[in-house]
DNA sequence: CTTGACTCTTTAGCCGACTACGGACTTAAG
DNA sequence: CTTAAGTCCGTAGTCGGCTAAAGAGTCAAG
């Protein structure tokens, strides 16, 4: 069985654009072709495809979506690992990032009584405290 | 006292290119210029460049920030309070997905020896389970 | 057979926030 | 006075990941 590039799409629940631009960007191999040109995918295609959004929603960018991809069709398993563990340092630090920015907001919105004038409003004060 | 827009730009730790950058989207004042055409800051562009890189290091975008500073200048408190707690709710929101995404993660980086060929790599196996 | 949905290619645009370039002029330090 | 550093302007490029549009050809259902 094969798909077109809309069966595709929807197996995956992505646009055809998007599948055609992974090929361009050489993630997704090109299919063979009907005799019209239409791309008949095989039935990996959708397994393939569905580990890039997997990937993706991971947090993993298009570049080291490739890099696992070569590796998962040959490579060694410390470098799939190295990948991940790059990854996770990644996230963790955006994890911290972001715990100190809520820290922060909840404290200015937590101190504005939300009333009055903006004069003397502590959110507004806040962000003008230098450093 | 008056600042070139270098020692604005040293004194809010920014480029100056982010400084007129700014100026085109509104965001910093045009200032008044010297004979030669140069820009001449006065104080307070120091304090309200503090104020829009503080309100970015939060994670307002610059539309946001514009619409602080309007605000800053004459609105109601109730309004200020509405934007903060609206990003307020961005964070926690992106917060809940990079801590879903964390989870993942680590599962898989424990769970993967890091030694052998890629065949059997938990990692990969996750990334190949469909949903 | 018709018609509407699908697919083709190439090229260009979008989002946000910068960042760079080039060529000319101005200022500050020595 | 010299010279290096600073500044001017306008335009265009960057990053990542799509997304759209135009215009033509193809497939499937009725």
């Amino acid at each position: 069985m094969t798909y077109s590039i809309g069966q595709l799409a929807k197996a995956a629940d992505t646009g055809i654009e998007t599948i055609r631009y992974y090929e361009r960007r050489g993630l997704m191999p090109e299919p063979p072709r009907a005799a019209s040109g239409y791309r008949r995918y095989p039935d990996d295609a959708a397994q393939r495809l569905h580990f890039i959004r997997r990937s993706k929603r991971l947090g993993f960018t298009l570049d080291e979506i490739s890099a696992l991809l070569q590796l998962q069709a040959g490579g060694q398993r410390a470098d799939i690992k190295a990948i991940a563990e790059a990854k996770l340092e990644e996230i963790e630090t955006r994890l911290d990032d972001l715990q100190r920015m809520r820290a922060t907001l909840q404290d200015m919105t937590q101190r504005c009584s939300g009333h009055g004038p903006v004069a003397g409003c502590p959110i507004i004060e806040t962000l003008n405290d230098n450093e």
